[in-house]
DNA sequence: GATGAATGAGTGTTCATTCAT
DNA sequence: TATGAATGAACACTCATTCAT
C-alpha cells in the first residue's frame, strides 16, 4: 500500500525485468542461435522462471523487441514539440540508429513495420510507424524535407540502416558519415 | 600419377555444382533453417558428398556466396568500360540490390566486406571492394558522384540496402523509389 | 489441546475436499496427463494448498482413489441386507463396472487390490475386498452364483471389466450386453 | 548377393528390430512412462538412430503393437483350418490373453479395435477383428458358441481380459481360472 | 567416390515440488 | 494457512557431422 509495499510481486517484477535485461544481452551477443538456457543463466534464474514470464521462446524475444521500440517511441515526444522540425526529424533517424548500433535486434522490427503486422507486435509497430511520420511531416512542412519522400521509402532506408547498423557494428563515426550522405539525399533540393 | 583418365573428376565437378545451385535455393527459400539434409535431398546427391566437396555447413555456406559474388564482379568487368562513369556506378549499385533481392544470403557478405576478412573470404571481399572502387573513382573523375564519398559509407550504404532488401523483399517499385533517394545523396551537389 | 476456537480448520476441510473433487474431474478429463496446476485451478486454490493437504502428487491420486471406493464401500451395506443375495451381488459388481465409466481411474486401484497392497490403500483395498467377498458367499449360499468361483478369479474378473469400461468408455447397452454373458459364466449350473 | 549378403541394410533392419525389442522390454517394463533415451540405451543404439527409424515416439509404440498383432495374427491362420472350430475359438482366446500378460502393450490396440481406427492402426486392427470374427462364426456353425454373441461384446471381453492380464500380471493359474469362467458364460446352452 | 545410417550434444518446453512471502 | 513464483530435472525431438559399406 505503500512505496515499497508488495514484496513478492516486486520480486516477480524484478525477476521479469531482469529475463528481458539478460535476453537482450544474450541475444545481442549471440544472435539467434542464443539460448533460452543461456539467457536464464544470464539473468541468475531457472529456466523455468523465464517460462513464467514468456510463454515462449518467441515471446521473450518479441517482449525484447516492444520495450525497447516503447522506449524509442517515448524519446519522440519531446523531438515532436521541438522547435525545429527538421533537425528534429535527423535526430530521431539518428536516434534509431544509434540504438541499433548498440542493442541489435530491433532492427527486425523495423524492417517489418511496414510489412508484416503480426501477433501482439502490430500495436507497437504502428505507433512507431505514426510518430514517424508525424515527424516526416512536420519536417515536410518546414521544407527541411524533401515532398516526395513518402513512407515505404522512409521506413525502408531507416530499416537498411539499423540493420547494418547492427550487424556490422558501426563506429560513431562511420554512423556519422553514412547519415550525413543519406540525409543529403532526404533534403529539400530548392 | 594414375595412368587412368579421370571420368570421375567430370561426375565430382557436376555434384558440387548441384549442391552450389541446391544450396542456394534452399537457402533462399529457408533462409538460416536450411538444413544439410535438406540440401542434398535437393541436389539429389547423398549427405556425404556434401561433406566431400565442402567439410562444414559453414564451408557451403561460404562457397554460395563466394559463387554469387563472383557472378557479380564478372558482371563488373562491363561497367568499368562503359561510356557513362556516372550511370554504371549507379547501375552496378542497382544490380547488387536487384541481386539480393532475389536471391537473399548475400548481404551478410557484403556486410563484412569492410570489416571481417574471415577464411577465404577475404579474397573475394577484396576483389569485390576493388571493383567498387573502381566504380566509384571513375565516377567521381567524371563529377557524377561527390567526392567526400568514401569506402566506408559506401559499403556501408550498400551492405544495408542489401541487407534490407534481402529481409523485406522490396518489391521493384520499392526499390526504384528508395534507390532514387538515396542516390540523391550520392550525387555532387554542384 | 488449545484454547482457540478452530473456524481456519472449517476452510482447511472445505479445501480439501474441493481439492479432491477437482482432482476427480480433472483426471477423468484428462486422465494420467493431468497436472497439479490444472487442478488447482480447478479447485480455485493455489498449488501450495494442495501440497498442504496431499505431500504428492501420487497420494492426491490415492486419495481421490480412497474417496471413491469408501463411497462403493458404503453402497454395498444396503446390498448386504437385500432379500435377493443373487441379485444383490450382480447389482454391485454392474454398479462398480458403471462407476468406473463414469469416472475413471478406478480401475488400476481394483486392479490391485489382491496384489499390491501399497500405502494407506491397503486397509481400504482390504474392506472393498471382504464387502465383496461377503456379497459373493451369501449369493453362493443362495445358490444364485456357482460355488467354484473363487475371490482370485472374481476380483481379476471386475478389475478387467473395471478397465476396459473405463478406457474404452463403454456405452450402456455394450455394459449390459458384456455383463450379461460374462454374468452367465458366473452363475450356478444346476 | 548370397543368404548372408547387403550387410549395410542388413545392419540398418537389425538395429530396427533391436529398437523395437528394446521398446517392447522397456515399455513392459516402465509403461508409458519409458523414455526414448531409456530405450536407445537398452538397445544399444544413439537416440537419433530410433528417430531414423521411427519419427515420433508414438510412431515407435505403434510399431511394437503392430509388430505383435502380426505375430498374433499369423498364428490364427492354422487355428482356422482347425478339426474343432470351438477349441480353436477358446485357444486363440487364451493365446491373445497369454500374450498380453507376458508382453504387455497389447492391450490398448485391442481396446481401441472395435473403437478408434487411427493412423496406421486402422488396418491391423481390422486384420485382427476380421480373424477373431472367422473363429467366432465358425464356433457358432459348430454349436460351440452362444449365437447371441457378437463382435462388440466379445471384443470387450477380450480387451478388458488382456488388460486386467497384462497389468496385474495374471499367474497362469489365475488366467485359466479366470477364462474358463469366462469362457462358461460364451458357450452355448444347450 | 558416393551413400545414408548412426551418433549425441543441444534445443525448447513441461511440471512436480519447494519455500519466501 | 494459503499463495504462486521459482526451480531444475526430465522429455521428445533436431541436425551437423562421422564413417562403415
Amino acid at each position: 500500500m505503500t512505496g515499497e509495499a508488495r514484496p513478492l510481486r516486486a520480486d516477480a517484477q524484478r525477476n521479469r525485468a531482469r529475463v528481458l535485461e539478460a535476453a537482450e544481452v544474450v541475444l545481442a551477443r549471440d544472435g539467434l542461435s542464443a539460448s533460452m538456457r543461456t539467457i536464464a543463466q544470464h539473468a541468475g534464474v531457472g529456466l523455468g522462471t523465464i517460462y513464467r514470464h514468456f510463454p515462449t521462446q518467441e515471446a521473450l524475444y518479441q517482449a525484447v523487441i516492444i520495450d525497447r521500440m516503447q522506449r524509442l517511441i517515448a524519446e519522440a515526444d519531446a523531438l515532436l514539440a521541438a522547435d525545429d522540425p527538421g533537425a528534429a526529424f535527423f535526430e530521431y533517424f539518428t536516434r534509431i540508429v544509434e540504438n541499433a548500433t548498440q542493442k541489435k535486434t530491433l532492427a527486425d522490427v523495423l524492417a517489418e513495420a511496414d510489412i508484416d503486422p503480426k501477433a501482439g507486435m502490430a500495436d507497437i509497430s504502428r505507433d512507431m510507424r505514426d510518430v514517424i511520420e508525424k515527424l516526416l511531416i512536420r519536417a515536410q512542412k518546414a521544407g527541411a524535407v524533401r515532398q516526395d519522400l513518402h513512407m515505404p521509402e522512409l521506413l525502408a532506408l531507416l530499416a537498411a540502416t539499423c540493420m547494418a547498423a547492427e550487424r556490422n557494428q558501426w563506429s560513431d563515426e562511420l554512423r556519422t558519415r553514412t547519415l550525413s550522405i543519406l540525409f543529403d539525399g532526404l533534403r529539400s533540393h530548392h
